[in-house]
DNA sequence: TAGCCAAGTAGGCATTGTCAACATTGGTAA
DNA sequence: TTACCAATGTTGACAATGCCTACTTGGCTA
């Protein structure tokens, strides 16, 4: 049981680490090192698998993306998809509100276009076109890109004054209703 | 003009330094050290008028929220209130991306709530309900403040896809119309 | 004029991100 | 089988940062 010189799976370890420390604290920050600390591993080792600390971060939030483009997928499937998603992202938003935090925060403009990255968000971005479809059936791309950028703002802004903005504000059923403003604006109307 | 040791305002320089120093880069992060210098003055004098770093963001938060501030009472007083008001925080967004990054970035429940920054987010909040107010007339507190925090979380999310979220995905005119979308919000249908 | 005390300085410490050079593997070609 | 080598880890170092403690300066007031 004692270590081996190579870890074997050290990239997704170090994700998972930090995904670990984002659940952990509140404002938590990522720490390159204190996250090769956690995996039992030297403070350099990372930067065989990501170009630097920007590197890790990325990953964390293509995991990010990907995680939310699951629950647009489980929506869409659902009797009610609009209120689906916003029932499921309010819940990602609550018990994983660091690493949401992460994925609004970070500047998509830094990475290339075929970036992991950039990829996991177009997936989530099609995810939020497929329960637009759901709602209002087949539609003009540019109308249905229109929507589907407007839920997805609703989703950013809403949960941004429930975690960190407004709170003390705004008592809790002062919020705008997420879910009906998701599906006027998916239906249009 | 050899540099007296007591700088006479170093409170109001160190901010105004950031605020300079968020206008010149784009990823801006801040840094104590780098603010003296600038200011001219030694590393550890800032902490003579703030408790820390995370001191002088918040009074750079709340110097934010005063501008837009500002900007709300500049829209209360135009023909169309909700589309001055949209039209003002887009310029500010553009012109100023790095702080209004801060300013939404900064959680709001880790200060008391008669410190500096939230009483200054209070009074742009103060500034949302003027804006539906005039839009709507006199309403149900209650009705009010959803309808203010929809403004204000609608802002929120078309901005941050605008300046790093959805940068590369959308084209320009394919983001949601926050006029007609604000408008219709303080209206109530 | 003496001295208090807010405002600044000096020095130091732990932590962090990153770089360059070296060490240890496991798999592969001879 | 053996000898190499590319991938993966490690060590050591450097500059920068946030922050702490102790000392200094100088304007204001008694």
């Amino acid at each position: 049981m004692d270590k081996p010189y190579h870890h074997g799976n050290l990239k997704v370890a170090i994700v998972a680490a930090a995904r670990s420390r984002l659940r952990g604290a509140i404002g938590a920050a990522l720490s390159l090192r204190e996250l090769a600390r956690e995996t039992g591993v030297s403070p350099n080792a990372p930067y065989r698998h990501f170009p630097g600390k920007g590197g890790v971060t990325a990953a964390v939030v293509a995991d990010g993306y990907r995680e939310l483009t699951q629950i647009s997928e489980r929506a869409i499937g659902s009797p009610h998809p609009s209120a689906a998603l916003v029932a499921g992202y309010a819940k990602f938003a609550a018990s994983e509100s660091a690493l949401l935090r992460l994925v609004n925060a970070e500047d998509l403009a830094e990475h290339g276009p075929e970036s992991e990255v950039v990829l996991a968000r177009d997936e989530w971005f099609a995810g939020l076109l497929g329960v637009v479809e759901v709602e209002a059936g087949k539609l003009p791309p540019d109308e249905a890109y229109k929507r589907a950028a407007g839920i997805w703002a609703a989703l950013i802004g809403i949960t941004q004054l429930r975690t960190h903005g407004a709170r003390g504000l705004l008592p809790e059923e002062l919020f705008p209703d997420a879910s009906k403003l998701v599906g006027t604006i998916a239906r249009g109307r």
